[in-house]
Formats: C-alpha cells, structure tokens, sequence
DNA sequence: ACATCAAATGTTAATTTTTATCATTATATT
DNA sequence: AATATAATGATAAAAATTAACATTTGATGT
C-alpha cells in the first residue's frame, strides 16, 4: 500500500513539519521528480499531509491537553505493533537505580508507557515522554531545556548543550529517522541532531530503537554512526 | 490589520476546513482575484492557514480534529472562576514580540489557554502550560530543563538556574502559594523558590497572579516581597 | 529461461496557478 | 486641495501541476 520511499517522505514532513518538493527531490536523487509527486499525492489521499504549492504540510495533530491523554494519537501512528515489539526488547536493558536517557519519539513513547514503576532517573527531551513517566510514583523525571519543537515534542538548542554538562548518562535509548551502511543515524532537524550527538558522547551505553522501515535511508544531519552505538534494536529476529 | 473581507475569508475557511480560490471569486465577486488572493497570503502569514494549490485549507483542521473542543475543557480547580477572572486581568500586559515568563500552577494555565495567538517568546518551567502554548501556532516556546516536580508538573533545580542564564525575559507572570505582609511572596518547596527568586531578578517587570485565598499565608521558603514585584493581580477590585 | 502482464516510474507537452510588475483607484493626512 | 500611502486591478512572465503516453521493473505462470 505504501512503499518505503512514502513512509520515509511522511516521516520527514512529520518531523518538520512541512516539505518542499526539491528537498526531496535533492534526498531521492534516484526517482523523478513525478514519482515523488505522486507519493505526495498518495499520502495526501491517505489524509497525512496537505500538499501546498510546492510542496506539503503535515496533517499531524496535537489532540487534547489532559495530561491522560496521549500527545499524538496513537492510533494513525505508524508501525504502531513494530514500536511495541522493539520497546519490549529494550525494557530487558532497563536497570533498577540506574541514570537512564528516554529520547523523543513514538517508539520511546512505547517504552515510556512500559516502564516498570521502579527508583530510576529517567531524563528525556520529549516533553510528552516526561509526562508519561510522571504517571508513575518512583522514577525521577528529569526534563532537558531547550526550545520546543512543534512536530516531536522536543527540546534542543544551544541552551539544550549546556544543560546537558552537568548530567550523568548511564544508557541512552535513542531513536532515528534514518539509518543506512555509508550515512550512519540520521536525522532531519540539525539542532535534535547536535542533542543527539552529545547524549550520545555522555552516554555510557547506547542502544538505538528503530523500526526496520528506517533501515537504507538517509536524511540530511548525521549524528552517530555505527560504531558509536552499542545495539540496534529492530522488530526483526536479528538487530542489526 | 485584517480588514472585513479577510475576516470574512477567515471565517469560511475555519468553518468549512478549506477553500478554493474559485469559490472565493464567487463570493466576492466585486474584488479581483489576485486581491483574494493576496488575503489568502497574509492569512497565511498570520498562520491561520496554509495556502494550497489554488486555494487554502484551515490550521484548525490541520492541527485539531476536535475543533469544536470548548476553550475552558480542563477540569474545574478550586476558585476556576477567580482565575479566569485574574487571568483575564494579565492578558492586558502580554505584548506581541516580547519574552514572557509563564510560571507553573493553575492560574497560569489559565492564562496560557487564553493567550492570542501571535508570535512571542513563552519560557516556562511548567510543562502542561508548554505543552499549551504548543498548540497555539505562533509562540515560540522554551521549556526550562530541570527536575520534574510531579504536584506542580514543573521543573526546578540546580540545572535550571545555569539554563536561565542564557535567556532574557522582558515580563514574567508569576504565581504564589502564599502572601503576607510580613514573609512576601511563599512556595512550600525550595527548589521551587530559587528559580522563582532567580526569574524575579532576571525580568524587567513582575506581575503576580494570585486569587486572594492566598492571602495572610506564609510558607516555608520565600521568593519575594513585596517590592520586588511590579504588580499583584487578584480577583477583586483592587489589586494589592 | 522465457513470455506476459501489471505496477511503478520516466518524459514531455499542455494546462493551471502563482508571482512579479506596474498602472490605477481609493483612503487618509496635512 | 495637494500629497502621500495603501489597496486593488490588469497583465505578462515564471513556476508548478496535470495529463498522456513511453519505458522500465518485478512478479507470475508455463
């Protein structure tokens, strides 16, 4: 129904936002600019995205603010059995006391909402994923600073760097929009790509979550490559 | 700024969702269509819309499926209506362009969901009212990082005070769990306090937003006093 | 391996929409 | 009334979209 090339198109234009046509024309060099058009048109039919003159708006939505309620509805979101499948592997990483960091993202908002109520800093960028933990009665919830970003949720900035300095990381689940042999973990927003890198210098162990739909693509900020990171958790047998 | 016709357009593409250009021309058939269409663009600007292919779709519907959700939707806190009413008092203050501190608590939460819609810079330490001001279009939002308190849903601690270094605030709403002549401006929680101390010497202008049962109260740890605020803004008449 | 079909993609021209520019008309200000 | 300023109109140039058809790719059955 829609192919990788698409779900990585809607993944983009989610996480800014919006798109132009020869931002993606410049990423998919190897299709036509009509095939790429074509996708917009497919995911505007599935009601995604709005297409603009010359490019597309994401349709994503922000629903209610009772902090009961999930921030993205978790129903249109993608992979949806995929995310809990990987959030699940990780949970066996999870240590009792220990400093942990939740990266922003709907596959870290599985983990988040299966975190076992028990004594651990849980420090995060997702505004959304501090919520969650929240719920819970034990773990200590520490939330990064920075400017919000509309689309994830999320901190970063400059002010994001500095705050970072004084932290202790003992693992780091992160998450990516991208992942490929020669571009290593990518990400399309420069600023959550510098947080990520830092996290990831800070970061005794990382374990990265990602849905093998990201696997083969690339986005335009590199923030770690392979070997930087310590597992890669799929919904697959084998992790990568 | 928006004159009648654009209100009008406005108007219609918040009620039907979206618009083509065609429709328009029918409508107000005593203008051009590249006067339609120049509306269009400065409704765009304004980011109540997003201009399509030959016409324009509503943010309302791009962000909210509940576009019928009443303003007021969060459930009635102790003294709502004295709240409202201070709130309302506050939003005289809020200048277009400026850096506004929004404190934590509930009042504040009441003044966030009021808040128009133009392009300001909003610093908070509350994570509700953030997640808030998100859904607005326009604000730029900046979450101070720091410990979350899981009562107050705010962050504060020591990591919060080097974040607040980097940032100018030209007006800072500020709320109070009690007042009295002789302890000022009180929170039952230190941590809480030192931010609030440092938010106090950091802005330019200081307004309190208090409903008046705080009054003749002292609790453990002192922000304020009296003279280190601008103005008081209770539900009575007059303000301190 | 081959033929065949269907789906996906590429190419190009025609069409539509948008933008840019400048002329014109309204509105306000002194 | 004179002048400036803003809003609108008209039109050509530019850009993006669509439509139509050609080509490639991938799967399937023989």
């Amino acid at each position: 129904m829609r192919n990788d090339r698409q779900q990585q198109i809607l993944d983009v234009i989610r996480e800014k936002g919006s798109i132009q046509l020869g931002d993606l024309e410049e990423t998919f060099r190897d299709v036509s600019s009509m095939t790429l058009r074509r996708d917009l048109i497919l995911l505007e039919k599935e009601n995604h995205i709005v297409r603009t003159k010359g490019g597309a708006v994401s349709r994503q939505t922000l629903s209610g603010t009772s902090s009961n309620e999930p921030l993205y509805s978790f129903r249109e979101s993608e992979n949806h059995e995929a995310k809990k499948q990987i959030a699940n592997k990780a949970l066996v990483y999870v240590e009792k006391g220990r400093s942990i960091y939740l990266d922003s993202g709907t596959t870290l908002m599985c983990l988040a909402k299966i975190l076992k109520d028990e004594p651990y800093t849980i420090i995060t960028s997702g505004l959304n994923i501090a919520l969650e933990i929240l719920k819970k009665q034990n773990p200590l919830v520490i939330c990064i600073g920075g400017q919000v970003n509309r689309n994830t949720i999320s901190v970063s900035g400059p002010s994001s760097s500095s705050f970072l300095d004084k932290v202790n990381i003992d693992i780091a689940f992160m998450s990516a929009s991208g992942y490929s042999y020669d571009s290593g973990f990518s990400v399309s927003n420069i600023s959550e790509s510098e947080l990520k890198k830092q996290i990831i210098r800070k970061a005794k162990k990382v374990i990265v979550l990602m849905d093998s739909s990201k696997k083969d693509k690339a986005l335009a900020y590199t923030f770690a490559n392979r070997s930087d990171v310590d597992l890669i958790l799929t919904e697959k047998e084998s992790d990568i």
